[in-house]
DNA sequence: CTCATCTCCAACGTTTACGTTGGAGATGAG
DNA sequence: CTCATCTCCAACGTAAACGTTGGAGATGAG
């Protein structure tokens, strides 16, 4: 077996940093124990403190983790038109669906209810940098410019991200037809890119 | 006194079930403790679990109690056009802004990822005369028929909700320009209610 | 071979919350 | 006045999770 043949601190601080992820998305920060964090790596409990601290460092290490993944697989940097829009939203949304863990560590996060997140400035500038891909747009005349850039993004997020948000809500909602949620917020979107 | 003159235990379950909203809202059925909820309303401990059974149960209560609210406060049963949609998506806004509770629970809710919510049958019936509202409208050609009813339902609420949701990420993408949240979100459901 | 490092295991003391119970005082209907 | 009801208070036994510790086995660099 190679894992017996080394030490592999890296694969160990993988294997707790995933299972931490799937916990810490299911229960919450608060629901979540190291205890079984541990066990679902197949690790032991002490190490999680040896290579992470706290639990709250641990929610925090991971959270990064998964901002940085989500940064690098749904880049954003040029908008042509509504359609591109529509496209980011459609990208959004299917990254949403295939790791809906985020979605849920970012819910945690907001329920918290913390003055200031982790990483604050980086992720306000990661942020920025998304509102300022709608504003060039906007002054490119290549999308509607009647709502601020800062409010568009958000917005467009707020239509991907709502259906993981208050899925009870989406299923009560859509009780008498399922219907197709990446194609009804691609349209949303598109329509909130359209000029005139 | 007035409240010495008599037992008064319908007075005495709403200070419960206050104090139960504050905190369920606050930190979550996980993190809320019974103890801290009697404390709040300034009652004994034990008169929630022999008002309200175990903590579960409690959860449900005020919960639904908030919906009966929210639906009489913010009523829906006619849309003559776009401006109409945007009055009530605004109306949800301002609901949630004077009553933050109500979106945390719900989304403690969603978290808490059951199969089933509470009551599901009854707040469907209450989400689909929401649906049929603007389905009506859109048979009357006074809103746009593009998006199927239900989506176009979810997404007024998720344009309204999502400021609540994420308190971080509006923070966050609003770091250079606070804005006006209501007025983006109204400009925002106008324009997806728009015909043509 | 030696030794610093990585890891597991088992148990620790502490804290916190659950849901319950027994006893006692206050109230108002009959 | 009597008694069923409402309420407070203090403490209970149980369970769980926190973060830590001491001891011991495995690994591989030097």
């Amino acid at each position: 077996m190679l894992t017996t043949m080394a030490w592999d601190t890296e694969q160990t601080k993988r294997k707790l940093k995933d299972a931490a992820v799937a916990e810490f998305a299911a229960h919450g920060p608060g629901g979540t124990t190291m205890e079984r964090v541990a066990r679902r790596a197949g690790v032991n409990k002490e190490r999680l403190y040896n290579y992470f601290g706290d639990k709250n460092s641990l929610f925090a290490t991971v959270l990064a983790d998964e901002l940085n993944k989500v940064a690098a697989a749904v880049p954003l940097d040029h908008l042509d038109g509504p359609d591109a829009v529509a496209d980011y939203a459609g990208a959004v949304h299917d990254y949403h669906a295939a790791h809906p863990e985020l979605t849920r560590l970012l819910l945690w996060e907001g329920l918290a209810g913390l003055p200031r997140v982790p990483d604050e400035t980086t992720r306000t500038r990661y942020y920025q940098a998304k509102v300022d891909t709608f504003a060039r747009a906007q002054r490119a005349g290549l999308i509607s410019d009647t709502l601020p850039p800062a409010d568009l993004a958000f917005l467009v997020l707020a239509l991907a991200g709502w259906w993981y948000a208050v899925p009870q809500m989406a299923r009560m909602t859509h009780a008498d037809a399922p219907g197709d949620p990446r194609a009804a917020l691609r349209h949303a979107a598109r329509r909130l890119a359209q000029p005139g």
